[in-house]
DNA sequence: CACTACATACCGACCGTCGGTTTGTAAGTG
DNA sequence: CACTTACAAACCGACGGTCGGTATGTAGTG
């Protein structure tokens, strides 16, 4: 009952119709903005339709639930940040060490060339309450990066440059480097933002030679060969950054 | 307004008045509980209210909301996992590498003692839809546990024992090593409960062994001094698990 | 008497559902 | 080719029910 015909929406609206592809990734979007200011918790599928533009009955036409919405989020931004990596990974041929190299290498240099967005994501994985996010997202990262890096451990241990106690255990240790690096993020962050170029891009180079030496170790090769530090490029990621 | 005297439990209930401890403690006793057994989400107040015979003003006389339920439950459960491993190293004196291995093998000690209660505790944490419970835990773990850590690290480097690249990130990777058990537990779980307890007993010490490879690696020992490994003890807590 | 432990009624927010209304589009029909 | 018909897919918005949290009252205790 209610008559309630829709019909008369006096003010504004005129909502439209759209490919179902489209629509989906516009509701993504702004989803996306939306957790990344909020957290996930915060924000509500009201926040997400007034936004969007759309009802609740467009809405759940595409998406099952709000954590399909999380979901989609987090598919489509860890598939962007591998592609890079992936590509160079591929590109590069030649032995284990090299590519694994190349792989780190663009691996940094994409996180460079996006600084500003790079920032936003760091605030909002620190900000508390995002735990959720955060963990989803590091749970995406891992599962998506996980084949290639131990496909390229294998490929070096086959060519008797790597040497590793256990296959599994390593990959899972070197992608758990990354992890921590949120906490160093955001101390370099912090003298970024307060003027000091240099601190900030010390302490992440610092970082990233130490998590080089670590590799170096669990991969069983001598000291120096893996490389992860890259000063200069830190510093403009960093600057890049900090003069938003 | 609305009278309602609430004297008329005609009934059942005749509620008792509780030491405001013991209240608290039995609340996150069936807090605790159904936590593990059915999942943060899942539990609602409510739930919680009938299971301990309170009323939701009772409850939220103790709590200011469901998240100091998980705070309290996290706290207490931490607290009780590290106090031994935290006293195997206070007792034992002597070199760091003596201390770490002392701390080592307390804990997995523990670990195998409460065989009964690591199962139920494994499971929940592998039960999907437990990331919340099972972040915060091992949140909380590390952060009680890394301290005690890091002094044994420092003492090992004074010593002229250890070698490492960055402390800090030296001990967020061994911390990390833990976290990844969780897998080769389930495995190890699986064939247990299908009666193999030798191949469960191996794979949880071929796991291990590889950790105390890594361990080394990473403190710049060299190898078999770290020693994680402890088939028997394997073998009598995957027994004490598969016989409940 | 004051204070604490507890009870009941109630509130507002929110997620997801449901019956319905457009809008696009492909297949008949003259 | 114009024009209707038929069907599916996009979209709407009110509503149900749940749940976390609050307001307000009362019994026991020092």
């Amino acid at each position: 009952m209610v008559v309630g015909t829709q019909k008369k929406s006096v003010e504004g609206a005129k909502r439209q119709r759209m490919a179902p592809d489209e629509r989906r990734a516009r509701i993504l979007d702004v989803a996306q903005n939306l957790f990344f200011s909020r957290g996930w918790e915060e924000v509500t599928i009201a926040d997400v339709l007034s936004e969007a533009g759309i009802s609740k009955g467009g809405f759940y036409h595409h998406f099952a639930a709000k954590e399909d919405l999380l979901d989609g989020v987090v598919e489509r931004f860890t598939k962007e940040a591998l592609a890079s990596a992936q590509a160079a990974r591929d590109a590069k041929s030649g032995d284990a060490l090299k590519r694994f190299n190349a792989f780190l290498a663009e691996s940094s240099r994409w996180k460079a060339e996006h600084g500003p967005q790079m920032k936003f994501f760091i605030d909002v994985m620190l900000r508390p309450g995002n735990d959720v996010l955060f963990g989803r997202i590091t749970a995406a990262a891992n599962a998506a990066a996980m084949p290639v890096l131990l496909e390229m451990i294998t490929q070096g241990i086959d060519e008797g440059v790597f040497d590793v106690p256990d296959l599994g255990l390593v990959g899972e240790t070197i992608m758990a480097l990354s992890q921590g690096r949120r906490v160093v993020l955001e101390e370099a962050l912090k003298a970024a933002e307060a003027g000091d170029l240099d601190q900030a891009a010390a302490r992440l180079d610092r970082r990233m030679v130490a998590e080089g030496e670590l590799i170096d170790r669990i991969l069983g090769l001598p000291h120096g060969n893996v490389v992860l530090s890259n000063p200069t490029e830190y510093r403009l990621m960093m600057s890049a950054i900090a003069g938003t």
